[in-house]
DNA sequence: ACCTGAACACCGTTCAAGT
DNA sequence: ACCTGAACACCGTTCAAGT
């Protein structure tokens, strides 16, 4: 005679991200994540391993939702570099929408092994298809390196807080992704 | 008759940056970092308010050694793009070799207080400086704040283990330098 | 003045016991 | 099968007591 389960993977892992938005990643106690789902911390333990499993699973989660708002970007747009530009666009508003989640999935102790990676480059496969169009095949990987850099800086330094020095801020990342797709571009096209 | 002290702010603040190059962040401990100067955890807080006050410390540290390696690096070139590009490399091989230090100044946990900021202006001041004479004085931060973004960008994706599509990372770093150079350029110059 | 042990609240995690 | 209370080691922090 089993005892009936009170909740579920699937919703361990939805109420954990939940309390990372909210809260922040301190936040995130094994206590605080399984009263939110109506049991006891060392419950938890029976579906995952340790806190670390419960923080990997929720990476997955914020991977497939920005592999999902990227592709949904990238349709918005017919040339490539309105797609790339759509892209950038949904990618900031992402992060600025989930800054707790997004700043997880670049933070130095996300999980970094094969699984994660198959979705971090599912996730960035429009932006090296529209990157060909753009840049040419031979150089698509290494320009979409930049711009994905240039990306998750602006991003990760404006959500630190860090640009104070005042000016227009919108206005700064318009004008650096036209700065850096018009050196791309001036490098010689497909 | 006062107890002679056994150790000195200085020297704290000194065996728990470390204690963080070794052992990352959750390795700095009060009791770690006591132990390390011969006192115990709790005489810790006669010198500092609480942990968060040494990592604090810690910031302005590796902000004053930022802010030297950048000065240092623009005296090495003469032209305003050589400057940047010398004081990018300069940016970058301080991040590996420092690379909690470095992780530190950008975390989300990072002090954002008035002194900071400073330490922060006075770092870039330089960057600051080559950079109105590539761009000119109107479209100087902007394009501070463009190669800021990228630098950090690509310095954190690489600590952060997320090259992990093949190719020269070394020269995806120099001609993503130079496509923003180039744009830059590109816009209008000084 | 500075240092210490003892104590407190709070973590993650383990485990024997319940249903 | 899943859940629970009790326990353990380990944190940051406080404080009365030592010199």
């Amino acid at each position: 005679v089993a005892a009936p389960a009170k909740t579920s993977t699937a919703a361990v892992v939805a109420a954990a991200r939940a309390i990372l938005e909210a809260d922040g990643p301190s936040g995130v106690t094994m206590q605080a994540v399984a009263a939110a789902v109506g049991i006891r911390g060392p419950s938890l333990y029976k579906r995952f391993p340790d806190r670390l499993a419960i923080l990997s699973e929720i990476e997955f989660l914020v991977l497939a939702e920005i592999a999902d708002i990227l592709a949904r970007a990238a349709a918005t747009a017919a040339s490539p570099r309105g797609r790339i530009e759509a892209m950038a666009r949904a990618h900031r508003d992402y992060a600025t929408a989930n800054p707790q989640s997004y700043a997880l999935i670049y933070s130095p102790g996300s999980v970094n092994d094969e699984a994660h990676l198959a979705a971090r480059i599912a996730a960035i496969r429009p932006v090296l298809a529209a990157m060909t169009g753009l840049a040419g095949a031979e150089r698509a990987l290494t320009a979409t390196r930049t711009v994905t850099a240039w990306l998750h800086g602006f991003v990760s330094i404006e959500q630190a807080g860090l640009f104070r020095l005042g000016g227009d801020i919108d206005a700064t990342f318009d004008e650096g992704l036209a700065t850096l797709l018009d050196g791309i571009a001036a490098r010689g096209g497909a």
